[in-house]
DNA sequence: GGATCGTCAAGAGCAGTGCTCTCTTTTTTT
DNA sequence: AAAAAAAGAGAGCACTGCTCTTGACGATCC
């Protein structure tokens, strides 16, 4: 009886695995508003309603599309980062910089998915937030390395964090265990500078003014990692 | 006849905007996608084809609403910025940072509809990129500023930007003369900087992790400050 | 083996959308 | 006053998400 049920949930599962991939492809071309769950099912030659087997409304189809594209760019980074020498740590998080922004301009619209503004009347479930953390976790680990590899040099220039962040502070501090409250503030400006310039490139604030991207991004994540303290060449 | 003219001009002028102002009312609630053109005419009273004698599409009133937009936050820019002494130029700095960060908060669907990801089908036009600019024009000009002034020292911990962003860099330096190629792209770090910390707070990216933003805000354009080698406390 | 029950596809239908057409009314111009 | 321009009203098309009912297929139990 659990062959014969698992041969059921064998075709559903192949079925929305089907589904995603053509939203998927819809969702390329088409952007998340142009995701219509009529036109995926008429691609798979399936009546309308029959969608509504798998995916009970157009945002838990939406939903399974932004897991699945956390999971991808996650995925990327940390391949990314693996095929850096561990002592390497600039050039870790060059290599995670480059692998989110390939990976954004690769899947422009997934990518607004998940860093763009929000779907308007989607509200995205709590099922998302433990794939989304999977690039943060790269980025956390890289840190906390080159910490525990004293070469975290920070340049100081600027004051400390106040104290009223310490809570938030010890927060984002399980994902780089090790490391002051100043090197997880300068840690988020990173971050956010990473995703600020990946946004504004794709989202085309750099139109007829930046023609260079790929090495105005690159310069910057450098400015950036030296900002974090991170040494001031790959490879160094 | 100009007379006898310019009354139903009026007529039609005072109609439009009564359009939009509805229109950015559904705007705030209901975010770019839930923008009804029947709905914002069963509003105004009219029956939804007569809303076409103004806009002859959709994407021209979320266009009208873009430019307001980019306008308003523009002037919030502008106002912050002249409230500060000219010589403090960090003040200015966080100023403006408060100002994009505040307007974004108080009007997240409008922010969105500028930085945030394109609308779906919806291809910003060239009357945009005027008003655009106005909030970064303010910015360009504290540099510029600073610069002049001789406030304007950035540490130096790495390498300068390529040669090939040269071309790049002229091109940003109309908005702020005067300034290197390396303040250039500095510039660039913490724009970008900001609005990806602005994005991250709007779109969610914090949630369930940052309680204190408005300081971790601050605190981050100040690293950006420093970053770009403007004084390290406001009013020194 | 045959009855039963859960799963699924299909279709009709509802309310809503952007947009286009025609027709009538109102206002301006001549 | 007549002609012309502009605007409103309404019907209609093709599309959307979603719900409900109907009928068929297949696994399960007696």
């Amino acid at each position: 009886m659990n062959a014969s049920r698992t041969a059921r949930e064998r075709v559903r599962a192949e079925l929305i695995r089907e589904i995603t991939d053509i939203a998927r492809r819809h969702l390329a071309t088409d952007g998340a508003g142009g995701l219509s769950l009529r036109a995926v099912a008429r691609d798979m030659g399936m009546v309308s309603s029959a969608i509504y087997r798998y995916f009970p409304s157009r945002d838990d189809l939406l939903t399974a599309l932004i897991i699945d594209g956390y999971n991808a760019i996650g995925e990327s980074v940390e391949i990314a980062d693996a095929g850096c020498a561990r002592d390497d740590f600039t050039g870790r998080w060059l290599a995670v910089c480059h692998a989110v922004r390939t990976w954004a301009l690769d899947h422009p619209h997934e990518y607004a998915l998940l860093y763009g503004s929000p779907v308007p009347g989607y509200q995205a479930p709590e099922d998302t937030i433990g794939p989304a953390a999977r690039d943060v976790v790269v980025y956390g680990r890289i840190i906390s390395d080159a910490q525990a590899a004293g070469r975290l040099t920070p340049p100081d220039m600027c004051p400390a964090p106040p104290e009223v962040l310490s809570s938030d502070a010890e927060a984002v501090r399980q994902l780089m265990p090790g490391v002051s409250d100043d090197v997880v503030a300068r840690g988020i400006v990173a971050w956010t500078g990473l995703f600020g310039m990946v946004n504004f490139e794709l989202f085309g604030q750099f139109n007829n003014v930046i023609t260079h991207r790929r090495e105005l991004f690159e310069h910057n994540m450098l400015s950036l990692a030296s900002l974090i303290g991170l040494p001031p060449t790959p490879r160094a």
